[in-house]
DNA sequence: CGTGGTGTCCCCCGATCGTGGGACAAATGA
DNA sequence: TCATTTGTCCCACGATCGGGGGACACCACG
């Protein structure tokens, strides 16, 4: 599909580029990825605003193939899904290198087109075969969360505003709160919680009262 | 308090009762304990009221001064902390050896009067010094649990009626269907969750609404 | 071109919740 | 002994939930 963005390993070599806030953490993985043969990291940086800007300053043929993205959200910096969004439909592939410290947020950079999921906990040669493996237009997921995909199947596809909607409500927000935080009206925050339990009904996993969807939502890894 | 109780160690020798379903597991905790000097294993049964037949059948010179009690819930055969509360009474101490797999229930053992608790997957040193300790009058808990101690501070205690109705309410029952299931009437089930709230809202927690409730209940270990 | 999913809004209505009172007897504990 | 806790029951009232119905526009997939 993507035929037309040239660079995918111009002169035998990967670009990577690696956003990590923690230094020691990011010298580690840029030192990993360095020894391997046939890959260059061409950007380092504390956050994603970072990448962006160095990307902005430089011609497209700079862009790198792939970015390993840390996911800690200390001191309130939080990864934005839209702007992995942006980067994965400029062709960059994206490695989730996290903590698993919030479900939620991995789901989201997921959706937003990372494919792959590395753990900090996970071996070097388990680091190194994602990045092959994602390079390569595969996917990867560590174990830690293998257990969320296979139970994919019987958790329905929701909507981006159908799972703001239910985060918000599982809660413990009321439908009027809900509404207020998505910006529309009561009723259709109602809607939308509505499709979520028609969806799950569908699924055959009935959700009538609001502790029902508060309990499925940490089950599914919708909550913290 | 207790010093009416005779046979504490008798001979030299502290008398012993193994409750486990599960016969390879039974036979090897037998066999740790009968490793142990001055320990005497007086009885093995498959569940409570197998032993509580044997007591009934036997003196009372012959009651065991330590019941090991595995808290498997396999086969709907579950522990009766009533049963347990009655051995305590009659000067029985309890260790529980279980795999953690009810928190609730071993909560209501505990409570029950049980002063240990050793998980299996604990090492035969730990469930040796585990024994000697609750033997000797003392309480062991396996750090699994420790994490739950350590927050028992700011988690109020809570009647065993509150518990029940908190437990059935948190896990999405109506009030009326708590009260019918605690066999009283609707106002005093709702005086019990109201007094849980109460007892929370004045250790610094303070829970409003259902879905408050069911997250602590689930935080605090009265729901699995 | 229709079908389905999505985003948005609207109405009704009975059930349930959350909060505020009050009462009283038994047990517990300081 | 007196205060607290516990168990039990009762009432009222506004907020919220849960289920049902409908509507319409957009967009994508086939």
């Amino acid at each position: 599909m993507d035929s037309g963005s040239a660079n995918e390993a111009g002169a035998g070599h990967w670009r990577v580029a690696v956003v990590e806030d923690h230094l020691l953490q990011r010298r580690g993985l840029v030192s990993v990825l360095r020894a391997q043969r046939g890959v260059r990291v061409v950007h380092e940086g504390e956050s994603l605003p970072d990448l962006v800007g160095w990307l902005a300053a430089g011609s497209a043929a700079s862009a790198p193939d792939l970015l390993a993205l840390d996911l800690h959200v200390d001191r309130g910096l939080s990864v934005d899904p839209d702007v992995v969004r942006g980067l994965v439909r400029d062709g960059i592939k994206v490695l989730v290198v996290s903590e698993m410290t919030s479900l939620p947020l991995v789901r989201q950079v997921l959706r937003a087109g990372a494919t792959g999921v590395v753990s900090k906990r996970d071996s070097i040669a388990d680091v190194v075969a994602a990045t092959r493996t994602v390079l390569g237009g595969g996917r990867w997921m560590t174990r830690e969360l293998g257990e969320f995909l296979a139970r994919e199947g019987d958790r329905p596809a929701l909507s981006d505003q159908e799972e703001r909607a239910l985060v918000l409500y599982a809660s413990g927000s009321t439908i009027d709160q809900v509404a207020t935080a998505l910006g529309v009206k009561r009723e259709t925050a109602k809607t939308y919680v509505d499709r979520v339990k028609s969806k799950y009904a569908a699924a055959g996993r009935p959700l009538r009262t609001k502790v029902d969807l508060a309990r499925t939502a940490l089950a599914d890894g919708y909550l913290d």
